[in-house]
RNA sequence: GCCGGGAUGGCGGAAUUGGUAGACGCACGGGACUCAAAAUCCCGCGGUGGCAACACCAUGGGGGUUCGAUUCCCCCUCCCGGCACCA
């Protein structure tokens, strides 16, 4: 055997063999129970980083494990090959997109196979190849046909410069990330599904699910379905004449029903109708308007502007007490939610009472809400259920009322009061909005027909295929520019037409990937053999996608469903979602205000004592550079750290050993290479102590070591035995439930480090030693494979690694004849017994009330109690 | 702003259901081996006091529940992720 440990030599070789094998081709059917194992898809970004290494290496040791525990498991990869970045390196070297991404492909795809992961190649796929994005054409327009599909205006980012629309990521502090310009909203035609239609579906399935407790909420949180009260704020004489819009008055939504006596105002978003008519005539109204048009669509943004608005001059009727009540626009109202104006409740409701104390506007309390009200500052009990007080002598009857009997008379009122109002559920959730005004994606099948409108692809002329050879240039969308592409004569009536140049999503690839995995090669969207497959048994990701990405599948699934082609209900039955892995940002604005990014490695940083940055320089001309903190790797911010590096000098298991040994999969952690030393020499040290014992002679009786009962072991080997024990059936635990591979590690560390005390070359001992040996390199196999397959084929000549099943648990080995137990005085670790597992709690107290440091803290006096917790210790309370 | 999560030695982390705080590593210090270096091996390593035995303090900050709190509850600070066109 060779004595040194040479990475470089055993990996490509052991990664031939696999390959030479198809050592990890799942087979679409077998006598053992399936196992699919799934993670994200990566981005073709141009390389791994860190973040994929750390996904892929988990759901490679999940792979092994669960094959060695006797499944038929099934690791499949793919890319997420459509999306903005392409089309930024397309502006950036004049190469297509297309191009650009089958190269970074085939270089990931060589990364990948360098760090030996189990994935079966022939189930590979790319979203951008027509195979693939024909089913996203083909089931949009089935789902057009179900009525779940359609079109409506929507609000995007604008770019007055580039004359183009902007992704969110796109807007740097509401502008232009190019161009600097400040940034617009714009309103255009958008194709969108109808998710909304599925969102109680997606709200109660996700108990089921075997999905981390917070990744559920925050999709709860998300879909947010809540039962409120829509009615009609009846309009003022003179505003019903000026609105002439057939309506009686203006439609409002509230899940607070029960404040209805604390309106003293209403707020309409910029965007609603009654803010249009109001600023006919009226500067200020018009110049809001305006002002609101600035700026971008991003949430964050919105939700964080000062709250501002005008008067508009309109005016409508409280419901119950008939008083005037002017309306507002405010640019706190979201055209998106509920009906875009909000009876305004400043008494118990956190924004109307900001806005209140801003324009002086009257607050009303009309809740008690057990705390001292003072209209001087807001409070969060404020917002809080309790009995109405204060309703006026038009609804006396309403005092003392709780929540649920106040909005049960306030509905009663309004309809005996004529006034339209009904209970309805309402969701945070809005349809999903897949038109992108983009050149790298999945054209969608629509022809757009002066005659007939639009009309659909027929199936037989699918795929749309997009052209490869287009280079944007940052204006707009190249497709909108390319005659041959959307010049097309109408499917219905032969007359021309012109075909949607707007793109779809790519999340609508990610939300069906998977399936296809299963079937390669089908003639249909999927087959049989998904279903055999389905659901996964484990999908593992960033927490990044806890929701859009997630919820989005989740609905694409329940859509395939509905239509017949898969029977599953949810497509993953149990999730693990990895922590980001964080690294320093460094920017800076360029000269039009744009904004550019710079890698960690070419710049220089100045630190205080406290190990804060004070500052940041090129490394290349010292020019200074801003800091921005740390973030999420990734190739538009340019902090992504290349795992080749460490491959090439340490071996891919060493890579492998050490995001597995570093933090918990859930963790977020910021990048450090700092211990990745530390890994490799462990591997070096397990190969040295295969390489001793197997250069010291074949043990042959590996299968007949002596047992608990056979007495042939001395008190330490004993000992190994039951650390190796402990050890299995821990490992076992943490791979195969807790799902923590960092404490697996220590925990194969600590019996190594035992094993290494071990000085005793007898028969007996050397047999131990086999066990242990083989034993501990099982256990490692799933996280470092090439090595301990190399050491496998020494330690057992003629047989394979990857044949072997999981080591099982010894009890024999486990069995004690005493067990320690901590001794604790008031809580505080005193001391330590010795006592047989048995023992009886009477002997463990007389046995702590033995203990002499026991004694000094007692002072004489008798102990007031003593908590005696089987197993662990005994605690004195003096 | 809203939703979800996090904070433990110089650093990464452990403590799985309320039961020994700091496992296992990294870095560092000391020693052995060596002509020397590398590699390897041994010892030490939260803070304060003490020759030591040991004692006290300590899990972001403040309060609470409990025989016992890193773990549960309340309040606060900072950091990370998401917020619908980054993927």
């Amino acid at each position: 055997m060779e004595s040194q440990y040479h990475p470089q030599a055993i990996e490509p070789a052991v990664q031939k063999e696999w390959a030479a094998t198809n050592a990890f081709r799942a087979p679409d059917a077998s006598p053992k129970p399936k196992y699919y194992c799934v993670s994200m898809l990566p981005y073709p970004s141009g390389k791994l980083h860190m973040g994929h290494v750390r996904n892929y290496t988990i759901n490679d040791v999940l792979y092994h494990f669960m094959r060695m525990k006797g499944w038929n498991v099934l690791m499949p990869m793919g890319w997420d090959a459509f999306g903005l970045p392409a089309e930024n390196a397309a502006m950036a070297n004049g190469v297509p997109p297309a191009k650009w991404t089958w190269d970074n492909i085939a270089y990931m795809k060589k990364q990948c196979q360098s760090m030996g992961w189990a994935i079966d190649w022939t189930r590979e796929l790319a979203t951008c190849s027509p195979d693939y994005y024909r089913w996203n054409q083909w089931f949009f327009l089935r789902l057009w046909e179900k009525g779940l599909v359609y079109k409506k205006t929507g609000v995007v980012n604008w770019d007055p410069v580039d004359m183009t629309v902007l992704a969110n990521e796109q807007v740097i502090d509401g502008r232009g990330w190019r161009t600097g310009a400040l940034v617009e909203k714009r309103e255009i035609p958008t194709w969108n599904l109808r998710i909304t239609q599925y969102a109680d579906e997606l709200l109660d399935s996700l108990d089921g699910l075997g999905w981390p407790e917070q990744v559920k909420q925050m999709q709860r949180n998300w879909i947010g379905r809540s039962s409120g009260v829509e009615f009609v704020l009846p309009y003022a004489p003179e505003t019903a004449m000026r609105m002439g819009d057939g309506r009686a008055g203006l439609k409002v939504f509230t899940t607070r029903a029960d404040t209805i006596m604390g309106i003293t105002f209403a707020a309409v978003a910029a965007e609603h109708a009654l803010a249009a008519e109001a600023a006919k005539g009226n500067g200020d109204v018009a110049a809001f308007i305006e002002e609101c048009r600035q700026g971008g669509v991003q949430e964050a943004e919105l939700a964080t502007l000062e709250k501002k608005g005008v008067p508009t001059g309109l005016f409508v009727l409280h419901p119950v007490s008939g008083d005037k009540v002017e309306v507002w626009v405010g640019n706190y109202v979201l055209m998106g939610y509920g009906e875009g104006a909000v009876m305004a409740v400043p008494g118990h409701d956190e924004r109307d009472f900001a806005f209140a104390k801003k324009y002086c506007l009257p607050i009303k309390p009309v809740v008690d809400v057990d705390i001292p009200y003072s209209t001087d500052e807001w409070k969060p009990a404020y917002a809080q259920y309790g009995r109405n007080v204060n309703s006026g002598n038009k609804f006396a009857a309403l005092d003392g009322s709780d929540y649920a009997q106040a909005v049960d008379k306030v509905v009663a009122f309004l309809e005996k009061a004529g006034i339209e109002a009904r209970r309805r559920v309402t969701y945070r959730l809005r349809d999903w909005g897949i038109s992108r005004q983009r050149y790298w994606g999945t054209p969608i099948p629509i022809i757009q027909c002066t005659k007939c409108g639009d009309v659909g692809v027929p199936d037989a002329q699918l795929p749309v295929v997009l052209p490869e050879n287009l280079v944007p240039d940052g204006s707009g969308n190249p497709l909108a520019k390319t005659p041959t592409f959307f010049e097309v004569k109408c499917p219905k009536c032969g007359g021309q037409a012109r075909r949607e140049t707007d793109t779809m999503d790519v999340f609508i690839d990610s939300s069906w990937y998977y399936m296809r995995y299963a079937c390669p090669g089908a003639k249909a969207m999927v087959d049989e053999r998904a279903q055999y497959w389905l659901p996964l048994d484990i999908y593992i990701g960033g927490i990044e996608h806890a929701i859009l990405h997630l919820l989005y599948a989740r609905f694409w699934t329940k859509a395939m469903r509905d239509l017949g082609l898969i029977k599953v209900d949810e497509p993953f039955a149990n999730l693990l979602t990895q922590g980001m892995v964080l690294n320093h940002i460094y920017s800076r604005r360029n000269a039009k205000g744009g904004i550019e990014y710079f890698a960690p490695d070419e710049v220089e940083v100045a630190h205080d004592e406290e190990g804060k940055v004070t500052g940041a320089r090129l490394k290349s001309d010292g020019s200074a550079i801003d800091y921005e903190g740390i973030g999420t790797m990734s190739k538009s911010k340019r902090n992504g750290v290349d795992p080749q590096e460490m491959i090439d000098r340490y071996g891919a298991d060493t890579a492998r050993f050490y995001v597995m040994q570093a933090n918990p999969p859930t963790d977020t952690v910021l990048w450090s290479d700092e211990s990745v030393e530390g890994s490799f020499k462990f591997l070096r040290r397990l190969w040295t102590m295969v390489h001793a014992h197997v250069e010291a002679g074949a043990v042959e009786n590996r299968g007949q070591t002596p047992s608990a009962e056979d007495r042939g072991l001395t008190p330490e080997l004993k000992e190994l035995r039951f650390k190796l024990h402990k050890t299995i059936a821990k490992v076992d635990d943490d791979y195969g439930r807790r799902l923590q591979f960092n404490t697996a590690i220590a925990a194969v560390r600590e019996l190594l480090n035992l094993y290494g005390d071990v000085k005793d070359a007898s028969p007996v001992a050397r047999a131990v030693a086999q066990e242990v040996l083989e034993d501990a390199v099982l256990l490692l196999a799933p996280i470092v494979p090439h090595i301990c397959t190399a050491l496998w084929a020494e330690l057992r000549p003629g047989t394979r690694l990857i044949d072997q099943p999981w080591p099982a648990v010894d009890a024999n080995a486990l069995v004690q004849d005493t067990i320690e137990l901590v001794v604790q005085v008031n809580g505080k670790l005193r001391g330590h017994i010795r006592v047989a597992p048995s023992a009886s709690r009477e002997v463990i107290e007389a046995a702590a009330l033995k203990d002499e440091t026991v004694l000094k803290f007692l002072k004489g006096a008798k102990p007031k109690k003593i908590v005696v917790v089987p197993g662990r210790l005994v605690n004195v309370v003096a």
